[in-house]
DNA sequence: ATTATAATTGAACAACTGTTCAATTGTCAA
DNA sequence: TTGACAATTGAACAGTTGTTCAATTATAAT
């Protein structure tokens, strides 16, 4: 056991955070609601039933963490998934629920 | 956007749950420690540079998750991970980070 | 039996997290 | 410019989380 290096702890608290990041209903449900294409701020808070301004706290988080992008036209701002990786970690993690 | 169907709240859940178990930089260590085979407390204690009894709490989280097993030999505990998906999960999600 | 080592437990504490609320910014239409 | 709508912001609050500490259980050796 003396010889297991551990890996960067840089490395490792980015994993932590892109973890802690999933590890929320809230977060996960706007990255599956955005899986189907770009949706505004409004759209999002109807869909998961929740205020505007919890759904932009999210968002800003995910935005944060370079997850989903955005791009305003006239009042509204439309978010949209940013990265594909995203949909085969899901997948993946729904592999491991589903057993 | 109206026809946008979330998955089941359980299921939801049961992913935002590991997710969080994964969102914790003690954990993570934990867990890619065990992934060269089975420790006892101590050693993971030592190999970390923390107390047991943090990481017998944390130990206990990962089992309660089914992440991880354990198996008493005299005085010892020894765990091991118990899910091979973990392995792949943490390679996915390190193939997002690194790029 | 006694002592020493390994591990677990529960309470307590500080730190962090997510939602709410009220106020604010930005944009369009009248 | 005024009013209405979309979204963001920051402070505040309750709820959760991870570690520490002291006490306890369990096992092995003397």
């Amino acid at each position: 056991m003396e010889n297991i290096k551990m890996p960067e702890s840089e490395t490792l608290n980015e994993l932590s955070d892109f973890f802690k990041i999933m590890g929320d209903g809230t977060r996960l449900k706007l990255l599956w609601a955005l899986e189907t294409g770009e949706l505004c701020v409004g759209d999002l808070a109807a869909l998961l039933n929740m205020t505007k301004s919890a759904v932009s706290h999210q968002l800003k988080v995910l935005k944060i963490a370079k997850l989903v992008r955005n791009r305003k036209c006239g009042k509204n701002v439309y978010y949209a998934l940013n990265d594909h990786h995203v949909k085969l970690i899901l997948e993946k993690a729904l592999e491991h629920i589903c057993e």
